[in-house]
RNA sequence: GGUCCCAUCGUCUAGCGGUUAGGACGCUGGCCUCUCACGCCGGAAACUCGGGUUCGAUUCCCGGUGGGACCA
């Protein structure tokens, strides 16, 4: 059998990870078994629809690597693969439906519905459509369709017994019939709904495998006993547990730290978050958890998907988009970083692949790096408290000591690189047989103004270059002159 | 409220009758070190509760509790 699997997002103009992951899951699937991956686009709510959406949906997917096969704009033999374009087609399937006796127009006013509604509310009961138009004989039927009231066809669903389907991923699940609604099917408009279009879809197009979010496994009965009226082969399901963005809440819209979008334009790469929403409701069988797109296909399995909702963690996410940073060549993290080291960086006159050096082991996401480096173009104000370190053994007198030793050979460098400025400031380290931290946390404190920064003295000298190095120094001994005078 | 689903460290998870309950993130102690980070080594941290079944339950069954989804 031939694997055709599908992603169908309504274009709502938001791609959190939740829906990229179920996308990821039916792409691995389709791959994985050298199948087909469908887009369809589900527009049947055509309220809802946002405008470039779905342009963000191809974008979203063709930036991951989620290539689809078939789809709105690549065609296909099943198409069309935009949903409110085959509106024609669910018309003549309803008609079907109801020749069988397994759907029915149904007239009822909002007036009347909303009526039901209240008086099933005041008996606590849950809503049910009570059948009243399923009673209609032909003649008023035929009545009414040439007053040209407006109506819906309904799903007539068998008051007794019970529907069981199977899950790839739950199991068995059976529910009474009893308890099922008989649902609207096309719209007084004459679109269909959700429910109806997406299993006439998902049968048309030959889907083999539904993977789809988990809030559809209650209504799933219903599309069965669809399946069941038409005579089709039910497809295989796998409904993916919720993501969750903490325990009481799905991701949704407001929880906007969810976007795929947002996590591109804080500096995450797409590789990692693929990665981490793989691994989110999903294990490999093995203690595995780095894998390219390439790797999971190969990986994945059904039977890997677990049955509870997964919580969303930034942390993992981040630590593993850090994984992916350090195994970069240092040539692609240069300039991946580059736009972001130009946000603080306005300096011409400094090498900034220096910069990316000591940034690489640095930054866990690209964001973080404007914050590291700010002190570059000017040195921030500081106290001569940072001067002091009790683990380097350094007091604002020690530091001024070492400033000065540190000034004086630094004027009389005749080369200023890397390699010189280590090779001269150890000897004088040496030469002064002291601990190294006394003369370099009085340097990169006076380079920098800052605890922490990425590099060591020597590194920020070197990036910094002589004039600016030099200068920074000076200001460094007159704080410290005045602090220890005063 | 009705129906369905779910339940192992804070989080993601392994486990499929007998394990010192494993891994990862995070937290934390140490080492390395030119601060921080990276890296390396260690630590704390979990089977929701109550009944069964069984020689033996985290694991199987029933119920409670908690959480979610769908319908309203």
């Amino acid at each position: 059998m031939k694997v055709r699997t599908r992603f169908a997002p309504s274009p709502t103009g938001y791609m959190h990870v939740g829906n990229l992951r179920t996308a990821l899951y039916a792409y691995l699937w389709a791959k994985k078994n050298k199948g087909t991956f469908i887009l369809r686009i589900e527009d049947t709510d055509q309220e809802r629809i946002v405008e470039g959406a779905v342009e963000l949906i191809y974008h979203t997917l063709e930036e991951t690597g989620l290539i689809w096969d078939e789809g709105p704009d690549k065609g296909g033999a099943y198409g069309p693969y935009i949903q409110h374009e085959r509106k024609p087609i669910y018309g003549k399937y309803a008609d079907q439906l109801i020749e069988k006796g397994v759907a029915y127009r149904c007239f009822c006013d909002k007036e009347r519905l909303e009526e039901l509604r209240i008086s099933l509310q005041l008996r606590k009961l849950p809503f049910r459509y009570d059948g009243r138009c399923k009673k209609l004989s032909k003649g008023e039927i035929e009545q009414k369709l040439a007053a040209g009231e407006p109506h819906v066809i309904r799903q007539s669903i068998p008051t007794m017994g019970a529907t069981t389907f199977e899950d790839e991923v739950f199991g068995a699940i059976t529910v009474e019939n009893a308890t099922l609604d008989d649902q609207v099917l096309v719209k007084s408009d004459g679109m269909p709904t959700y429910n109806f279009a997406n299993v006439v879809d998902d049968h048309l197009m030959e889907i083999t495998h539904v993977i789809r979010g988990n809030e559809y496994l209650s209504s799933t009965p219903k599309y069965n006993l669809l399946y069941a009226a038409f005579g089709w082969e039910v497809p295989h399901y796998v409904h993916c547990s919720q993501v969750m963005r903490d325990a009481q809440h799905k991701l949704s819209k407001r929880d906007g730290d969810a976007s795929y979008a947002d996590f591109i334009e804080k500096g995450y790469l797409k590789e990692a978050i693929i990665n981490y929403i793989a691994l989110l409701g999903w294990n490999p069988g093995t203690e595995r958890e780095k894998f390219t797109l390439e790797e999971l296909v190969e990986a994945f399995d059904l039977g890997g998907i677990s049955r509870s909702p997964a919580i969303f963690d930034v942390h993992k996410l981040t630590w593993l988009n850090g994984q992916f940073i350090r195994e970069m060549p240092l040539e692609k993290f240069h300039e991946c970083a580059l736009p972001w080291i130009r946000r603080a960086v306005k300096r011409e006159d400094i090498d900034l692949t220096k910069i990316s050096r000591v940034l690489h082991d640095r930054t866990e996401k690209f964001s973080d790096i404007p914050g590291q480096i700010d002190f570059i173009d000017t040195l921030p104000d500081y106290s001569p408290a940072l001067y002091v370190s009790k683990k380097m053994k350094t007091d604002e007198k020690v530091s001024l000591e070492s400033l000065r030793a540190i000034l004086s050979l630094l004027e009389s460098i005749t080369r200023w690189d890397h390699e010189t400025l280590h090779r001269e400031i150890f000897a004088l380290i040496e030469k002064k047989g002291v601990k190294s931290g006394v003369i370099l946390w009085p340097l990169r404190t006076a380079l920098s103004g800052k605890q922490f920064t990425p590099g060591g003295g020597v590194e920020l000298a070197d990036v910094l270059g002589r004039e600016e190095s030099l200068r920074r120094i000076r200001v460094g001994i007159g704080m410290l002159e005045n602090a220890v005078a005063g």
